[in-house]
DNA sequence: TTTTTGATTACGGTTTCCCGTAAGGTTGAT
DNA sequence: ATCAACCTTACGGGAAACCGTAATCAAAAA
């Protein structure tokens, strides 16, 4: 089993529980193993390196609560991407209230982040499943995931461009300036109107206000 | 120090944790004393109830997630609800995700509830002061609850119906026969367009997009 | 080069929304 | 009863959005 692991999650009722289920695993954790903030968590991998005694699996939330002392990195992902730039195999377990499988693959994808954990309700089962897979070099989907349908529509850049300029109270007649500004093409008023429409038409909705909505819903924008 | 506590949180990891905690402060939690479900958490209460050992205090999470077997109860709202029903004198403690004072100040005013814990970066420690300030009869308003700045806007009963419609796809031609159906006053069309766009006026902002973004950014509807 | 095809843009008619004004109702004070 | 103040509703002009069609343009095929 792992030697030494990192975990990093910002609510300490949580963290402590991590901390318990690494112990059932006959995982060590001392004081120095478990953060609340992601920069401290950048800097422990450091530290470890430096001493030669890397870690080779953190346990990461995605959202950090914000606090006054402004943080340098601000989420997990931030956290990931910033871990893996200086220890590329470290391995990452993503322990997160988010249980969209979009999000989830997203981060497989993107990332290459070894496991996925939704908090829900038998997450401590699922977590240690979870750690058992990565220490065989398997990724870790958890069955936990809520599949939700496939959205109708895959939003481009540009649909995405557009939602923004709504949500922003711009009227479609100012769109396409705005969009040459964007350099983004087409940019023709009817362009625009069609491309509206045949998002609406997918989505089946029939007003802006929805489509922000579920735009918003989404974490499309 | 309370002899009965009763757990009603759905995340495994942080139901193991709040137990951990309350064994801390010296209170024993039995197989019997802590729940994933609503529901299993009034039957718990009225069994108690009903054998002369009822529980003190509760402690509950705000949103449980959805199952597939429906649960009658379905949120932390609810069961408080359920709860005091059948046994008024009972201790409340919310613990949640939800930091935002007016949440936490309508569940004080409305369900008398006697402490409210955000979950966050301090959260056990802030738990075991709020558990022994009910214990000595005193309400716990926890320091983590984040101020926000008050809405500009109250929404009535009638604004989130008028949102609820447009979120809807209606257009304000249909509102007045909708909103009669709801006997909603006023229901003519121009007093159903001059309240969105006092809405709109006061949170400055300029399209019905905009406007429904906010309610939901903001838990309105 | 010419033709074809598909995408983009321009334009016009219709609907919906926006916003101001005025008319109708209700309530409470004089 | 009268009046004033306020709320609600009715109506109409103008702006924006919606939607179909036609014209334009660009790139690939002949």
């Amino acid at each position: 089993m792992f030697k030494k692991v990192l975990i990093a999650e910002d609510h300490e009722i949580v963290n402590l529980s991590l901390r318990n289920a690494l112990t059932d695993l006959n995982i060590m954790i001392t004081n120095q193993d478990y953060v609340f903030y992601c920069d401290d968590a950048l800097t422990r991998i450091e530290k470890a390196l430096n001493e030669d005694n890397p870690y080779e699996l953190i346990i990461t939330d995605l959202s950090f609560d914000e606090e006054p002392s402004q943080q340098k990195i601000a989420d997990g992902r931030a956290l990931i991407k910033a871990a893996r730039a200086i220890q590329p195999d470290l391995k990452v377990l993503v322990f997160s209230i988010e249980n969209r499988a979009l999000i989830a693959n997203s981060l497989f994808k993107e990332l290459n982040i070894d496991a996925f954990v939704p908090k829900a309700r038998h997450d401590a089962k699922d977590l240690k499943m979870a750690i058992e897979s990565i220490y065989k070099n398997k990724k870790y989907h958890s069955p936990n995931l809520r599949q939700k349908h496939v959205n109708a529509h895959i939003f481009t850049e540009y649909d995405k461009a557009i939602v923004s300029l709504l949500l922003e109270g711009k009227t479609q007649k100012e769109m396409p300036d705005l969009l040459k500004q964007k350099k983004l093409e087409p940019s023709g008023l009817s362009s625009i109107e069609k491309r509206i429409n045949h998002i609406k038409t997918t989505l089946n909705i029939s007003n802006n206000g929805q489509l922000i909505a579920h735009c918003i819903a989404n974490k499309i924008i």
